[in-house]
RNA sequence: CGGGGUGUGGCGCAGUUGGCUAGCGCGCGCGCUUUGGGAGCGCGAGGUCCCGAGUUCGAGUCUCGGCACCCCGACCA
């Protein structure tokens, strides 16, 4: 991609109706625009960025047997009534032109459980793991903190259904693991913790992934023995680890990026979902219910990946591997950076080259802006070589074009 | 929904006790110069001053009523 044609240009400042770190630098740097509080745009290079997320949670996803569907955003008003969710405050509500009422989807229980229920009738059928990636939408009563709370937000929401307690059970503990790998993946591996939650009625507990960051939300108090966390709401019943028992807690304030909940039967009981087993009865299914933001993973990102000069993508999830820059004006440079930047694509590595007529202040500030991993300087200093600085390290070394790429691919 | 703050070219801002063609920086267009950390000179384009009603000879400025955004709460993936 040349930058010259990339939409849209850098800003020079800091837009000034947002004060979270994550979307001041998204939106300066052209990966976000706000549209109006809590609703923003992915712009191409957030949408790269959203697009990586995405493909790593899918993969994880599929490996754990997801299979992956698309629902509606429309939901009929009356599946909520028949749990008992019609009139929660987050709730968008609209009406068709017949007057029948229509809800936007905040979740999708009220119709991933009916949906089944037409589908699934025996215990053969069971297990079965459906997920989607798609957007929901949440009236909440103040949006903030840029794309960590939007009241319309890319979400990926698995529903898990099983025969008995224990496969749930199991099932539920592998995921843990599996959003594990997922938050290690995309580069908040070392701040995100498993925290105990409330489960409300119907279980002890759910669990949370939260990484910690000054940006966040809530608080949670980790564990310094078992680095478990625990959740502000339940920390009075439990005042010490739920895990290990020690009582060494510490307050910290986290964003969720993650939950996990045991659903068993809350919904499936109100649409009477069940399955008949091996002595032909019918019995519940039993249901879990496992959530990630995209948008909320990537604004985490952006808040503990960055530097006083702008973003820092972890290779994983970066909009591109590398930013090529030319400095100057040398007919010789330019015909060497054209050909870098081909040499680049050849090898298969996604590159952001800027070709644009500008001195080298503006070309650099905006690399640092950006934050792409690898920045390839090519200028009348570095002659036929390249110069290559680790966004991540801020280490620089002048070398071979054919070295640097080596470099950057193992 | 309570408390506080802010709305003026694309972005960031100034605009005095009401006054005449509404300014500045950045950005944008054209020309020349410049070219390893956000250049210089010249010319130029770009505005429902958030919206509505009022007061006044005259409103960006005053009054009333809305709306939006940001911050702090309460609530929430």
């Amino acid at each position: 991609m040349k930058l010259s044609t990339l939409f849209p240009k850098t800003q020079r400042q800091a837009p000034k109706d947002e004060v979270s770190h994550n979307a001041q630098a998204l939106e300066q740097a052209g990966y976000i625009s706000k549209l109006f509080a809590g609703v923003y745009s992915y712009l191409p290079l957030g949408w790269r960025v959203i697009k990586n997320i995405e493909r790593i949670i899918r993969e994880e996803v599929n490996a754990a047997g997801g299979q992956e569907l698309f629902m509606p955003a429309l939901h009929p008003e009356e599946l909520y009534e028949q749990t008992g969710r019609a009139d929660i405050d987050v709730l968008f509500h609209l009406e068709m032109a017949n007057k029948k009422k229509l809800v936007l989807g905040q979740s999708h229980e009220e119709v991933i459980v009916p949906l089944v229920k037409k589908y699934i009738q025996s215990y053969k059928e069971l297990p079965l793991y459906l997920y989607q990636i798609q957007t929901k939408f949440r009236n909440e009563l103040r949006a903030k903190s840029g794309i960590l709370r939007g009241r319309e937000f890319i979400m990926k929401d698995l529903y898990s259904f099983h025969t008995t307690q224990e496969d749930l059970d199991a099932y539920y503990e592998y995921m843990k693991e599996v959003y594990s790998r997922i938050f290690q993946r995309v580069g908040l591996g070392n701040r995100t913790h498993l925290t105990f939650a409330s489960g409300g009625t119907f279980s002890k507990f759910s669990h949370e992934f939260q990484t910690l960051t000054e940006a966040g939300e809530d608080t949670i108090h980790l564990c310094e023995s078992c680095h478990i966390g625990v959740n502000d709401e339940i920390i009075k019943e439990y005042n010490r680890c739920p895990q290990c028992g020690k009582s060494t807690l510490v307050a910290q304030k986290a964003i969720e990026v993650g939950n996990i909940f045991p659903l068993k039967d809350k919904f499936s009981s109100k649409f009477g979902l069940t399955y008949t087993d091996q002595n032909g009865d019918e019995q519940p299914i039993l249901m879990g219910c496992y959530g990630i933001g995209l948008g909320r993973v990537m604004g985490a990102i952006a808040e503990v990946h960055n530097d006083e000069r702008g973003l820092r993508w972890p290779a994983a999830v970066a909009p591109y591997t590398a930013h090529i820059v030319s400095i100057g004006v040398d007919q010789k440079v330019l015909a060497h950076a054209e050909k870098v930047y081909a040499q680049f694509e050849q090898n298969g590595i996604s590159s952001l080259y800027d070709d644009r007529d500008e001195r080298a202040g503006v070309k650099l500030g905006d690399a640092d802006l950006m934050g792409i991993p690898h920045r390839i300087v090519v200028s009348e200093k570095t002659g036929t070589h390249v110069e290559h600085t680790d966004r991540t390290t801020g280490q620089s070394t002048v070398l071979p074009v054919a070295a640097c790429l080596k470099k950057i691919t193992e």
